[in-house]
DNA sequence: GACAGCATGTAATGAGTTACATGATTAA
DNA sequence: TTAATCATGTAACTCATTACATGCTGTC
């Protein structure tokens, strides 16, 4: 048997309590679709993997004509979990993140599709945001689900709230950047990027010299 | 012809100027690999699919007995990325991050290997900021390859940074709440977790009542 | 009577990964 | 002469995606 992180994703939910494979879809959407995204079809493949390893089992119920099949954990599933959570994490946070490969080639293009692509990126991550306001609320009042496991769930809060505020303040402050250019000299320009670069650094210690100044596209300017 | 966004991103590092295979592959380490990451083997198939679609040319030299392709783009392959990059970006930033999901599963397993796991969450986030740290050393004194792309490499860079900064700082937070949950009451945990929804907010209005405290594996406590 | 939501899939495809393989050149 | 780097791939695989398909149930 060969588990993929994808199926412990799936386990671990059934710890959480016994789901249709329709509910373990939804639950993905809502909990851990902005860090570990999965195709609802693998949400229904994974299953009965899972109570074919002996992992979980399938009790079925019927409403009306519709057949419901709940899956739980088995004690052997909970080991295996514990197990696997005990085990060193095999990859670091992966990014895949096209808008800003656009903003990298973006000298080949022209200005404006820049501007677009970062706008088109704040939209995209809004998502994000609303998402994590909502559960937000719902814990701060008391009426989340899983109220119990709000000590934990409010670390991935956390992090996921701060990566989509970053992502949203970067594509914001970088079109105020852009939006300066117009009125500033090469040389302010130059200047501001250098900054950018400084500031963003851990070991804050004075840099040397400026180079000569290129425009948007790459080209020497003055 | 079907381009994805893995040609365009070959595409775009031909359009700074003609590369073997080798030298691609090595620059898309160093400038896309933590935003877009591929394969070598993507990166040695890539190129000759845009020849096919003459969007490159293939030279053949020769070092000694050692053949060298060199790859340039084409007119009509300057044109293929000007089009990609005024068309709207296809999706959103990607994240995922095995890592939290095992945050998230935490209460099924020991308390150590939560804090295993964001230890380990630091030491692998270190490459990209070493990296970022390297390459913000080139641009500020002058070195780098490209530093006529500075303006827009010091977006990326600051998104970059940004990134690498706040998967670090999270996990040090993270660990740091870990390390007060000892002397705190069930009360003091709860209230610290309500805080950090309250903080990561956007809207920062006032929460209302505080639900009862849980602890770690999300067991009732008092 | 219609529409949103519940519930469960399959088939085809594909993009990308892992692992391996080979040999030349150059700097220490 | 040894190792690092240059240089270029192939074969097998696999995980996952896209797109489609079906039919029931409860509510407005």
């Amino acid at each position: 048997m060969h588990l993929t992180s994808t199926s412990y994703a799936i386990l671990g939910h059934l710890a959480m309590q016994p789901w249709t494979m329709y509910d373990l879809a939804t639950q993905m959407r809502r909990n851990v679709h902005f860090f570990f995204p999965r195709a609802e079809s693998q949400v229904y493949a994974e299953p009965k993997r899972l109570v074919e390893f002996g992992l979980a089992e399938a009790d079925t119920e019927m409403t009306g004509k519709r057949s419901r099949t709940v899956y739980r954990i088995t004690e052997a599933g909970r080991e295996e979990l514990r197990r696997w959570l005990a085990s060193p994490v095999s990859k670091g946070p992966q990014l895949e993140f096209e808008g800003l490969m656009r903003v990298f080639l973006s000298p080949f293009g022209e200005r404006a599709d820049l501007e677009n692509t970062l706008r088109q990126v704040r939209e995209e991550i809004d998502g994000l945001l609303v998402l994590a306001e909502r559960i937000s609320d719902e814990y701060t009042t008391g009426t989340a689900p899983f109220q119990r496991y709000m000590l934990i769930r409010s670390m991935v809060h956390d992090f996921l709230f701060s990566f989509g505020d970053l992502v949203d303040k970067w594509a914001e402050r970088s079109l105020a950047r852009m939006a300066k250019w117009d009125e500033q000299t090469p040389e302010e320009r130059t200047r501001a990027a250098v900054d950018m670069y400084i500031s963003g650094s851990r070991r804050k210690r004075p840099k040397l010299p400026t180079p000569p100044p290129h425009d948007f596209h790459g080209r020497p300017e003055e």
